[in-house]
DNA sequence: AATAAAATTTAGACAAATCTAAAAAAATTA
DNA sequence: TAATTTTTTTAGATTTGTCTAAATTTTATT
C-alpha cells in the first residue's frame, strides 16, 4: 500500500499542474521534476496500473479520486512540516521547501496527526498555502492578485505565487510576509508598478513582476 | 557525498554489532537487517569501495574512521527524533523506533542541529541511550546489568538492552522507565529471578529474561 | 493538404538493491 | 587429519527508476 518517494513526487507534481493550468502534459511534469519526458511516460504507465491516474497514450492524463487523495496527503505533510520548521525551529520561510521535500515522505500517519495537534492545527503554511485536513479537505478563502486590488482598500497578504528564493528574499527586506496588512495607494499604468502602504510603515514601490506574485484577501 | 537509505542502515547496523559483540559477521548483519547474506556481501563491497569499511573477503570487516563517523551521525539523528516524538508529540517510548527509523534518513544538517537546540540538547534518548553530539562524540556513564547489582544498593535505570515492544510494554505496566530509582532486594539462584524495590512502590518480581535487559547506574 | 515542428512514446541500456541457488572457504567435529 | 557443518561469496535474475536516441503521433504552419 505504501508508495515510493518517486511516486509521491509525481502525484504531487501532477496535482499542482492540474490545478494551475487545467490540462497536464508529459513535458510539463518532466520540467517540474527535472527529469526526462521518457521517464515521465514510464511512470505514467505505473500510476495508471495502480489506478491512481486516468491516462491514454498521447491523450493527456489526470489523477483519479484515489490519486488526488494521495497527492493531498503528501501536500498536507509538506505544509505541516514547513510550518513546524518556521514556527518551532526558526527556519526562514525561504529555507524550508527543500527540507520539507524530504520530510513529506515519512510515512507514519500517527506522526503527522500528532504533529498537526502539536502545532495547534494551523490553517496555512508559511507561504500562505492552505493545509489540507486529514481527509484531504482544503478550506481556501478567495484571494486575488495584488495588481487587481482597488485603491485604498485594506487587505491582508495571503500568499506568494512564486516560491523562488529571489522574491522571498526581496519581500523579507521590504517587510512583507504572510498576514501583512496592506493598501494599494497608486497604480502607474506606464509600467504597472504600484505604491503600497504597509501598516505602521512608509509607502513603498513594487514592480509589476513582484506585485503579480502577491495574493491578498479582503480585510474586515 | 550523500548516502542512500540502505547504506545508512548498513552502517548503523555494523556499528552496533561492532560495539556489542566485537567481531561482525555477514550473517549477523543479515539477521539484523532482515535480508539475505548474499545481499550483505554485495553491500560490503560497495562500502569498501567508498572507503567506509575495512573488508577482505572471508576475513571479516569493520568500519573505517569515516564509516564510524557516518554511522554516529545517523544514530544521532535517530535518537534526537525519538526524543522529539516522546517529549513533544507524546508518543509512548515503545512506539518511536519505527518512525525514527525513517526520520533518521532526512539529510539536512541544519535541521538536526536546530532540532537539537529546540529540544535543549538532550543527553539521552527515551531508551536511555546516549545521543552523540554533532562531532559524533558520546559521553557514556558506566552502567551495569541489573542482574549483577549487589543487594540493597540504590541505582537508577539507565537503559534497556532489548527494544522489542514486548519488554517495553511489560516495563511500562510495572512502572519501570529510564530514570526510575530501584534497589535489588533478593536474588533467587534457582531461576535467577529477582525481587526489586521501586521507590514509592511495593516490591515486585522480575524474571531473568527481563532483568538481564535492564541496565542501571550507581545512584549517589 | 502537405510539410514542419513539437510532444509523446518506444527501444534498449544502466545503476542500485535485492533475491535464490550453487560454489568456495573456514570452522568444527569425529 | 578427514569428514561434516557453517559461513561466506559468486553467478545469474529481478524490480524500480532512470537515461539517450530513435520512432510515432499530434499540432501548427505554410
Ligand atoms: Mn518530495
Ligand atoms: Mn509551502
Ligand atoms: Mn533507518
Ligand atoms: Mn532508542
Amino acid at each position: 500500500m505504501k508508495n515510493s518517494v518517486s511516486k509521491e513526487n509525481y502525484l504531487k507534481a501532477i496535482y499542482h499542474l492540474q490545478h494551475e493550468s487545467g490540462t497536464v502534459g508529459t513535458n510539463e511534469v518532466a520540467a517540474q521534476l527535472q527529469t526526462s519526458a521518457a521517464s515521465v511516460t514510464d511512470m505514467l504507465k505505473k500510476l495508471k496500473k495502480q489506478k491512481l491516474l486516468l491516462y491514454e497514450r498521447y491523450k493527456g492524463f489526470k489523477l483519479t479520486q484515489e490519486g488526488r487523495k494521495m497527492a493531498l496527503q503528501v501536500i498536507r505533510k509538506h505544509r505541516l512540516w514547513e510550518y513546524f520548521l518556521v514556527e518551532k525551529l526558526k527556519f526562514g520561510w525561504d529555507e524550508v521547501h527543500e527540507v520539507a521535500e524530504e520530510l513529506e515522505h515519512v510515512s507514519s500517519k500517527k506522526l503527522i496527526d500528532r504533529l498537526d495537534k502539536f502545532l495547534n492545527y494551523p490553517q496555512t503554511d508559511p507561504h500562505g498555502d492552505p493545509i489540507p485536513d486529514d481527509q484531504g479537505r482544503i478550506n481556501q478563502l478567495p484571494s486575488q492578485c495584488l495588481l487587481d486590488m482597488p485603491l485604498n482598500k485594506p487587505a491582508r497578504v495571503s500568499g506568494i505565487t512564486s516560491q523562488s528564493s529571489g522574491i522571498l528574499e526581496l519581500l523579507q527586506h521590504k517587510n512583507i510576509g504572510i498576514g501583512t496588512r496592506v493598501e494599494v495607494r497608486k497604480k502607474y499604468p506606464f509600467d504597472n508598478s504600484i505604491e503600497l502602504k504597509i501598516k505602521n510603515q512608509p509607502v513603498i514601490t513594487l514592480s509589476e513582476q513582484v506585485a503579480k506574485n502577491i495574493l491578498v484577501q479582503d480585510e474586515q
